[in-house]
DNA sequence: CGGCAAACCTGCGAGC
DNA sequence: TGCTCGCAGGTTTGCC
């Protein structure tokens, strides 16, 4: 997506009217003409900063993913809900076959407040994101730490494969009762999701079955999860006979090792 | 308010 | 081979 930087869109389609919400009123006229000054990201959500002092705000979902090529055909493929054409003559499609993903308009002096992005808890890659804020936002969740990592409200942007992949590395039990968990284990907590979060950026995004890179390869960081969708498999960093497990916590599956997580 | 289940939607893989 | 069924992901909604 940065291939968007400094460019204008001349033509924007939608063909249909909603994805998980609908999409803003007269949103296609309202960026066609626009030139793209920055692209940034909140928690899960894309941020394209416009030439008109409005902000295109973007969340993929779970399958959604923007496809990049020539616009010499423009046709929309399978699940194509989107299609942008620059006057340069990309063409860039958000595809989204759960469609999941949601599309919206905000001026950009009103971001901060957008009610999508107004309760999002810190960046964890930032550098006010340190084990005492961890602590005393967990102080406040008497359930398990793996469902107070998933809170967008208390950390931004931590999904529920990072969940279980920062917790075995820090070696935490899922369990545990998150208001347990003091400063000292805060730390190698926030070392663990920074570490998982970077290098799964650096890797390209993680994915799973028909979530793919915009290049149609399955994003790197699935090669890399320890625990993720590796249930009875050994666990990477001991030899215990189990190997890894998987509980379901909230509705989702949690994978970790009951030796190495305390 | 916190916690949790269900809903949204589709594709895929397992099992018959 | 082809069918059904369960499950995966992120977030919101609604119920206790």
């Amino acid at each position: 997506m940065q291939t968007l930087e400094g460019r204008r869109l001349i033509r924007v389609r939608t063909y249909r009217a909603d994805l998980r919400r609908p999409f803003p009123p007269s949103f296609a006229e309202r960026l066609e003409g626009r030139r793209v000054e920055k692209l940034a990201r909140r928690a899960k959500y894309l941020t394209i900063f416009l030439d008109d002092g409005w902000v295109w705000l973007i969340h993929l979902g779970m399958s959604g993913r923007m496809l990049i090529g020539p616009a010499d055909d423009t046709r929309p493929g399978k699940h194509d809900h989107v299609i942008v054409e620059t006057e340069e003559g990309l063409r860039v499609a958000y595809n989204d076959a759960r469609r999941f993903g949601l599309m919206d308009l905000c001026a950009k002096t009103d971001l901060a407040e957008h009610p999508l992005l107004a309760a999002l808890g810190p960046e964890p890659l930032e550098k006010a994101f340190t084990p005492a804020v961890l602590a005393k936002a967990l102080s406040k969740r008497s359930g398990p730490i793996k469902t107070a990592l998933l809170d967008q409200t208390l950390i931004a942007g931590i999904g529920n494969i990072y969940a279980s992949e920062a917790l075995f590395r820090a070696g935490i039990d899922p369990t545990r009762p998150a208001e347990t968990l003091g400063l000292k284990e805060a730390r190698p907590l926030v070392a663990a999701i920074k570490a998982v979060l970077a290098e799964a950026i650096e890797a390209g995004g993680s994915s799973l079955r028909d979530h793919r890179r915009p290049d149609g390869e399955l994003g790197y960081f699935q090669h890399a999860f320890a625990v993720y969708d590796r249930e009875g498999m050994p666990c990477p960093k001991c030899d215990c006979a189990e190997g890894v497990r998987r509980l379901v916590q909230s509705g989702r599956s949690t994978f970790y090792c009951a030796k190495r997580q305390r």
